[in-house]
DNA sequence: AATTTAAACGCAACAATGTTGCAATTGATA
DNA sequence: TATCAATTGCAACATTGTTGCGTTTAAATT
C-alpha cells in the first residue's frame, strides 16, 4: 500500500482551506502560496487531498471549479449530497450543509452521486442592496 | 434590435440536437458537423442558441460542459430548474424533465437559479450488468 | 434582380485550465 | 545515517474557450 507524506507544499495548501470559509479554485489557492510550489503540485495535491477524503471538488454552474474543506461526518461512506451556493455576485461559493434536496427518481436509474447547485445572491451581497 | 440569421451551420446543429436524445458536448458537435464549419463558429452558434432560448447549458460533476435542447414550456420566463443524470459508465447526460427538486434554503438567501445533476448508472447500463 | 448592411463566418492568435513524463529532491522508516 | 518510494519542478503538451479582424452572406429594401 502506497504511504501519503506531510510535505511543506500540502500543509500550506490545507492552511489555506482552514484560513478559508469559501471553496477555493487552483487559482485563488495558488495565489495566496505566493509562489511557494509549482502549478502542477498543486494540482497533485488536491488530487492527494480528495483521494484521502480531506476536501471535495465542486462544479460550477459557470464551468468552473473549485473545492472545499470536508466536514467530518464520521461516516465509513464519505457521500457528498450537501447544497453548494454561487453568489451571482461575489463568485463565492458556500457549502449549505443543511440543505439537502428531496426528490423523486424514474425507475432504473442508479444514483450513487448528486450535485445540487443553488445560484443567486448570499447574505452579504443581498444586504449590500446590489 | 439585433435580428438572428438561419445560416446553413446554425440548422445543421440544430439538426444534430433533433436527432440526440442526449445532452452533446462541444466537441461531439463538432464531430457530427464533419468539418461543415469552424470550431469558432459552433461556440457563437451554441451562445446564440442560449440566448433565443433553444438549447441550454449543463456543467457536469467532473467540469464537462454539454448543451441539450429546451422543452418548450411556454412560459415567459424560461428557468431551467429540471434535474439531469449523468452516467457513469457510458457518460450521457439526459434531461429528468419529471425530477425537481424540494429543498429548504437558509434565510437571507436569493436563489436564482438551480442545478440539480445526478450520477450514477443509466436504465441502460443498469441493464447491461456493467 | 440588384443593392445594401449588419449578422455570421473563417482564420489566426491567445488565454485558461489541466495532464504527463522524467530527472531531482525529500519525508519517513529502518 | 542510509534507503527508497513519495513528492516535486520543469518542460512540454492537450483541451476548451475567447477575441480581433477582414471576408462572406442572409435577408430586407430598393
Amino acid at each position: 500500500m502506497k504511504t501519503t507524506r506531510n510535505t511543506a507544499a500540502k500543509t500550506a495548501v490545507l492552511e489555506v482551506f482552514e484560513k478559508s470559509k469559501t471553496a477555493l479554485s487552483h487559482t485563488e489557492i495558488q495565489k495566496q502560496l505566493n509562489d511557494l510550489c509549482d502549478r502542477v503540485t498543486i494540482y497533485r495535491i488536491l488530487d492527494r487531498l480528495i483521494n484521502e477524503d480531506v476536501i471535495h471538488k465542486i462544479s460550477n454552474l459557470d464551468g468552473t471549479v473549485k473545492y472545499a474543506k470536508c466536514n467530518h461526518s464520521h461516516q465509513r461512506v464519505h457521500i457528498h449530497n450537501h447544497a453548494h451556493f454561487s453568489c451571482e455576485n461575489c463568485h463565492e461559493i458556500t457549502c449549505l450543509e443543511t440543505v439537502k434536496p428531496s426528490y423523486i427518481m424514474p425507475h432504473n436509474y442508479k444514483v450513487n452521486e448528486i450535485n445540487f447547485t443553488l445560484s443567486g445572491l448570499c447574505p452579504n451581497c443581498l444586504n449590500s442592496n446590489i
